[in-house]
DNA sequence: GACGTCATTGTGAGCGCTAACAATCGACGG
DNA sequence: CCGTCGATTGTTAGCGCTCACAATGACGTC
């Protein structure tokens, strides 16, 4: 047959167009591409040569077609304008990209097991190859769990009580070096401002939190709720103020935000922080170091969250590792600054 | 040649075998994924049957391959952690999904020629249809507009001085606003801590701010810079304390974050806000209706932003819209809080 | 009762690439 | 001088899907 095709300038330049075009197969411009060894230097250069002439870029459809591999990874996530989320995100991106591969990320407004499904199966006609899914909230769990997917899962922040492999920071312990800390500078009992219910996060915080508590031998106040906002924080602070003088002298906040409107609250309130309620954050966000006062708070890493992330689902993918074992765990760090020291009680609102 | 291929387990079922359990042609599968009108009720529940069943999923490259649409769009950003990135990206993916499309992002820590470039390269070799650039830099914008890219590109926050399409916030109308409000409420002059000089929103802002003040007769004082970081807004903010009572009362601060370090920096050395000092922000983070005192800020529409870049992005793939003229500009709103309200100077600090 | 029409389904030809194998050529050992 | 080996290049089949077109059958019309 007659090879009548000229190469029309509306099409993109095919692999065939540069190999007419350099004298050679098309196969050898493959070759030339993929690092093929066996490639005689001059012909080399000549396909080189054509392919920066005629701007031809390898399409990536027919590739992934052909070898079976599209080298991108998914993401399911939400709220990531908060901090630690938009943190995750970027650690796992570049640590994607350092093994080479793309991301395309799913944002959700909320974790129900409608929209994690709607993402996984959005994710999946767009040819992932494994997906981390940031998935601090219960909902979410059960959808990856009950849901058939064509390629491996890693759940983030889930906590690790999950039967999926996943990685998470250590709340628990972030709690307890947080609450362990007000108890060792000399408070009597920690109070808690809890996240929500429905994130697992959150769970594990109060769990640590009670814990400490109880190891000490002191009876838990009951805790207060907010929704991670500073809003609901400072709500929170102003019913927190009431207990001033009452045996409130320190409190342990769920996260760095919430805790700054308890601070804001306090403040209103005529209550002195660290002399006379101390306060404990969560997160380590850029700016509570320059909340008034500055925050005790729990640091995590979450660029080690995110290139472990990548590790696991990898191996995953390459069936290096077997699925459902892995449980990944990462130590958070306690970072001490002045809301909660130096503690200096007032007479009556000692708790010695 | 006889068909001894049985559906090994190990490969995932193709379009193929769903037809061939369902007792029709693959095309007939095709036509009921595709929604195709002319097809019997009995035969579509039929193949959704078999599709159920045997678990099949669409080979995302070889339709993409077919068809020449990979229905992803690529992004590039910097900074993702911070607020404003954070939300553009949020506001972007969620446009690009209610129009079907999927979203790869490359975050860069820097944005350079080279990282730009590198990224467009990652991006054409992932078979995105078209990108956003959130290119706040100008080398950013040098390496778009001049590299040869397969596929449109939108730049986002770039100001809108670049030859590409973009889509910008009115960053001087955001400054002319702050500034205004300063002058409108008493201030005599209003001194700027700008943001770093590569970025074109702290250009931007700087130039709002230059430009009312000279409109009101005033020469403008020498403007501070930071790195929007709070830290660098500490440190401004100890010099700017300096100032107070010889002609400084009111400070337009580039974004929040820098702000809350001028904030903490003025209490710290015995300035009251807004009474001696008043301070303005610009991006209105969430926390910062928390900041001590709450505080008045400039909000872009960020959702604005990603609905719009999406929508011109798309004309451009699909032709709608000739390249190179489109430039998008969506205007900011001030927000007024207390940090600039009630301003009550005191005797021999006031402007008046 | 033959013919045009519509709804429904099937067939064949790629989309652009890689993988496996075949072919070619010069060099080298016996 | 011939066979063999290694380096280099070409040839042939798909990968799994969609598109354009062909085929089939039921229905109604004149």
């Amino acid at each position: 047959m007659a090879q009548l095709k000229p190469h029309t300038p509306l099409r993109p330049p095919t692999m065939a167009d540069v190999a007419r075009q350099a004298g050679v197969s098309h196969q050898t411009v493959s070759r030339v591409l993929g690092d093929h060894p066996n490639v005689r230097n001059e012909t080399r250069a000549r396909v080189l040569h054509a392919i920066e002439e005629m701007g031809y870029r390898r399409n990536s459809s027919a590739r992934a077609l052909a070898t079976r591999r599209t080298l991108t990874l998914g993401v399911v996530a939400s709220n990531t304008t908060l901090y630690g989320p938009a943190s995750t995100l970027f650690a796992l991106e570049e640590a994607a990209r350092a093994e080479g591969y793309l991301v395309s990320t799913v944002s959700l407004r909320e974790l129900t097991v409608e929209t994690v499904s709607e993402a996984l199966h959005r994710l999946s006609e767009g040819g992932v190859e494994g997906v981390i899914a940031l998935a601090p909230q219960r909902p979410a769990v059960e959808a990856l769990t009950e849901l058939r997917h064509p390629f491996p899962v890693v759940a983030v922040g889930t906590g690790s009580g999950v039967e999926i492999p996943s990685v998470n920071v250590d709340q628990r312990l972030g709690a307890r070096l947080a609450t362990g800390h007000l108890l060792a500078t000399g408070h009597r009992t920690v109070w808690h401002l809890a996240g929500p219910e429905n994130w697992q996060e959150a769970v594990d915080r109060a769990d640590g939190w009670r814990a400490t508590l109880e190891e000490a031998g002191v009876t838990p106040p009951a805790p207060l709720r907010g929704d991670w906002s500073p809003l609901s924080g400072y709500r929170a602070g102003q019913e927190l103020a009431g207990w001033v003088g009452r045996g409130l002298t320190a409190v342990f906040v769920a996260n760095d935000q919430m805790a700054l409107g308890v601070l804001w609250a306090l403040r209103e309130a005529g209550v002195r922080t660290p002399q006379d309620v101390a306060v404990v954050g969560f997160d380590d966000i850029p700016e509570s170091e320059f909340f008034a006062p500055p925050l005790t708070t729990v640091r995590q890493d979450f660029s080690a969250v995110g290139k472990r992330s990548i590790a696991l689902l990898l191996d995953l993918i390459e069936g290096r590792t077997p699925a459902g074992t892995s449980r990944i765990v990462i130590e958070p760090q306690l970072l001490v600054r002045a809301s909660t020291f130096p503690y200096a009680p007032r007479p009556g609102t000692a708790p010695g």
